[in-house]
DNA sequence: CGAGGGTTTGAAGTGCATCAAATAGTGTGG
DNA sequence: CCACACTATTTGATGCACTTCAAACCCTCG
């Protein structure tokens, strides 16, 4: 069982604060067990606590009266979520359940608050890992305006996948087909559809969860022409702490201590 | 003339700083006349400043490079645009060109870079100017899931309206239907379409850019049923300084002196 | 083996895009 | 002040993409 600080440690937003800093948030902080379906908040909650997510996924959505929902994200070990509300008049700003079961931790959000007013290292971590999911956001708007379907699903498939690889590559879809299709803002039925198409199309290979291809250069071919980003676009890994990470090379907050 | 500092004050991101800092901005800003048509910058251009606007509108985008585009945003005085590229690698994320004519102000984007991390009322800035943003965004994305073109443009007048109106009220649309449709995310065909059964289901009354309406009632219960917001959304007038702004409670940068 | 959820397939409908063309509106020069 | 040129907007006709509803299939797990 790994040390909640070692949690902490992954995370883009607290992962490069100081031993100390981060001993402040790991002793405040509580590991919880989590099932699927358990719904860990709601949409405009007052919000007491953030969380990361240390196994499983958690599924972050918003919903109109009638049921009808629209997936914010699907996050896994070393997100973020919750911690927003700081800025959200200490509201949630979606809905929170768990997809796949597993294990979060919760802190205290006023902890957050009244460090981040304090240590201007941490408040640069929050532009930064604010911009990254900015960023995610930014392209996924435009995804949903210029991409059908079968393309989304392959950059969906392209974002999974190691983006130098140039021989064969082999993807895991990291849950449900379901969850996939709600989280590309489609039906389960138009994705399975639309999978189909894009097998024709680029002649990869999908058995179950498991999808084969002999080289990316066909998914590429189809899906990045509808995209305003150039192919190696090696998306971000919202919120997790990894090498490189787009802060502003201030020198400020380097040191990040990942696994 | 308004002077580049009451300009600055407008602004959410800067506008709440000690004048002394407002001075080191104003001191290295630059006032440019801007015609209908004109490319400030392109998207992944090395980002040498960051703009506000005076006058004017300015539309952000992103295209492929078959032309396709989807607009980001379309911003007038007061906002603030090009500044998250010290959070993109020195690149802008979108593309910039004027919709109308107008002017802006430049400021150069390493001052920005050096300011917020010396200024941690200005980082604070950034962050709550950030998290207003990607309230925007998150919800624009929700529309495009779960609205129909209709419901967009019913959602769309509503933020325009005063949202504390009860009884009749007038509309202006703040710029070209075309542009309006891009902004929704849908073609100028089914954009007029669309405001035409918004008309027939509402009976609200359209005459060129003026709406008219016995109240905002009909509107609302058109289109907010398909939105997880309650009604008075007061959509936040994006990355302008007004009275209430969602800072963190922190007292720290509590002062704005707007218009 | 059977129950239940995930996934696929089929058939039909809806909404938006597209192409084409008419109409309204705006600004210009005469 | 009018006619022209040009742009914005509307309207019509048609097609495609995605959704919806229904049912079958498959797979896993108790």
């Amino acid at each position: 069982m790994s040390d909640i600080k070692d949690i902490i440690k992954q995370t883009l937003l607290l992962g490069r604060l100081d031993d100390e800093c981060i001993r402040v948030f790991a002793d405040k902080a509580q590991r919880i067990k989590t099932n699927k379906g358990q719904v860990l908040f709601i949409h405009e909650d007052e919000a007491e606590s953030f969380f990361i997510v240390v196994k499983g996924w958690v599924k972050l959505f918003r919903e109109t009266l009638d049921g009808t929902q629209a997936v914010v994200d699907i996050l896994t070990t070393g997100h973020v979520f919750g911690e927003t509300s700081i800025f959200e008049d200490g509201l949630y700003p979606y809905s929170a359940e768990v997809a796949e079961k597993g294990e979060i931790v919760s802190i205290p959000i006023s902890l957050l608050k009244s460090e981040i007013e304090q240590n201007p290292k941490l408040s640069m971590a929050m532009l930064t890992s604010m911009a990254r999911y900015r960023k995610q956001q930014d392209q996924e708007l435009e995804h949903r305006t210029i991409q059908n379907a079968s393309q989304r699903i392959g950059c969906f498939l392209l974002r999974l996948a190691d983006q130098g690889a140039s021989g064969p590559v082999v993807i895991h879809l990291p849950y449900d087909k379901t969850l996939v299709a709600s989280r590309l803002g489609m039906q389960p039925e138009t994705f399975s559809r639309a999978l189909g198409k894009l097998k024709q199309a680029t002649g990869i290979y999908v058995k179950g969860a498991t999808i084969e291809m002999d080289s990316l250069d066909q998914l590429v071919n189809y899906s990045c022409a509808a995209c305003s980003s150039e192919f190696p676009c090696k998306d971000i890994a919202a919120n997790t702490c990894s090498k490189d990470s787009g802060s502003t090379d201030s020198g400020t907050a380097k040191k990040c201590l990942n696994a």
